[in-house]
DNA sequence: CTGAAAGCGCTTACAG
DNA sequence: CTGAAAGCGCTTACAG
């Protein structure tokens, strides 16, 4: 930076202002640095920068899933890759990080309490997740995507309305003519396991204790819930299942089964991820709008840097009807 | 860290030894000083010591492919984990970054160029990518994963012997008595593509250009491909396919034509991954040292931060035979 | 083994 | 609009 200041005639001081948005800079000053800036190819270091300002100029995309799932799923590049441009425009940078084992998430706490990071994107559903905890007790920034359960006050989050979409399912079933509305859930420690839950409940009131079976989110689950459910309750004439990749299993044993979707009985997603589309019927399932939930968790965080108090956004969901219901 | 010194009744300089291995500090003077850092809650400020270490203590993951195709493939996420862990033990943070799309490889080049990490681990398998270029033309230490055709001396690498894996399978399939082996391969932009050809060509000399159908890795790709195999020359008894993905489509096409594998064409893959031991049946392949191939670039980058030169690590493949071929 | 001091490369009131 | 100067929080020869 002498370097620049040397070539352009001016001081260091100058050469700062000039680099940081040219307030009080001439005109002349300014071309006078911008060209020695670039005769000298000088860039500016960032830890000395960061050591001035503190502030890192950079956050952690943290991703604090024991699967790496999330990785399969579209909604969660566009979730990243959003984020990633909508904090570039204030020159933020995302640094992605792993903490799926108790190892790495010690590591992702270490890093994120030296100061490494201005602030923390959190992507992890399941409660009981050490790292929520830690990263609360602090004083980071966090936003997570999602209501952390358990930390709905003291950690800022942006979250569809998965009760509500629920209802809107459900409600959109009961329009279709269904009256015998299964369901299979998600884990009931994540809050769209919750939450989805409570939006069938909403609607259908106290239904008989056979019409639900939980899965936990994964293929495989949605398979057995619904052949168990076929056996509990198998007049049954539509189901809700509170995941896409869910209801593909679901689909799979109402096939084995021999019973037709949607004329037998009756299939609804949730999040219209790519497998929905893709299904066979293709599934009918409530869309979460994930390009605004990562515009407002960019803008969430860089408020909470800015030293605002927490809060949280609920974004609506939107129903999407295919072929299943 | 002020705060330390006086609580611990040392000096500053006495404080920052004792952080850095505690050489040339007496032992009271380390105890002092342990106490007084857990009763403070000191953490080190990592601008700081980036500034005057001249070290970021942290590397960027460069994943520079337009799909994240990878992400799906379990061999990546052992590549990604054991990095990570290797570096930890050196205390060094792995920074994953995701440089798809032009914009993001242009934010990644200005990153690293900026000096915010000592180093970079390369994931990219194509030719073209004008991060490769950027990054062996700066100074940055880098070491990519996989030969970089174009950029053998200038950027050091970890990479299995491809060529002499499809040697090896192509040799096992002559063992096995097979004559009319054709072959699908990978990109001709990809040194796997280009060097498991040549494995091949090493083994069979010259074919007839029938024999040969280019493939992209892809799934799709292996489908089409093998049912181009099929038509040009109908009497093949075996075929060698670049990757398992591909040889995935192959079966199908197969499968589709009423040839039965092995019995009437044999089918080799190449990766082993996670896809091969799942196929019907599951795929003889050639598998990659991934565990190897990631402390050895973990190894390397250490190396080249150190101050040494570019060097290159071939590692020896291994035949896992299944029931394809 | 330890302390005083210079230095890492920036930013930012402050005075002009 | 600009410069001189202090400060950000560490590390590391150097002298003792």
């Amino acid at each position: 930076m002498d370097d620049v200041a040397q070539a352009a005639g001016v001081s260091r001081g100058t050469v700062s202002r000039a680099l940081n948005g040219g307030r009080n800079v001439s005109g002349s000053a300014q071309s006078a640095i911008d060209k020695a800036i670039r005769r000298t190819g000088y860039v500016i270091n960032p830890h000395a920068r960061s050591l001035a300002t503190r502030r890192s100029m950079s956050v952690a995309f943290v991703l604090s899933e024991p699967q790496d799932r999330l990785f399969e799923d579209p909604n969660f590049h566009q979730l990243l890759h959003r984020c990633t441009q909508a904090l570039a425009d204030n020159d933020i940078t995302v640094l992605l990080t792993l903490a799926g084992t108790p190892e790495e998430r010690k590591r992702v706490s270490r890093f994120v309490t030296a100061g490494h990071v201005d602030g923390v994107l959190l992507v992890s559903a399941h409660t009981g997740n050490v790292l929520v905890d830690e990263l609360s007790a602090q004083d980071v920034p966090v936003v997570a995507c999602g209501r952390p359960l358990g930390h709905e006050h003291d950690i800022s989050y942006v979250a569809a309305d998965d009760r509500d979409g629920a209802r809107q399912m459900v409600n959109y079933l009961r329009t279709r003519g269904y009256r015998r509305i299964g369901m299979i859930t998600g884990p009931q420690d994540t809050s769209g396991g919750v939450d989805r839950l409570a939006g069938y409940r909403d609607v259908l009131g106290d239904v008989p204790p056979s019409f639900v079976v939980s899965g936990d989110y994964t293929q495989a689950s949605g398979d057995a819930a619904m052949t168990r459910l076929l056996e509990q309750a198998p007049d049954i004439d539509a189901v809700f299942v509170a995941s896409d990749l869910t209801a593909a299993g679901a689909l799979a044993a109402l096939r084995r089964a021999g019973r037709r979707v949607p004329e037998d009985v009756a299939v609804a997603g949730f999040d219209d991820s790519r497998i929905a589309a893709a299904c066979h019927p293709p599934l009918t399932t409530i869309r979460q709008p994930w390009g605004r939930i990562s515009t407002e968790m960019a803008r969430l965080l860089l408020r909470l840097i800015d030293g605002e108090e927490n809060s949280a956004v609920i974004l609506p969901t939107e129903l999407v009807i295919r072929e299943s219901a």
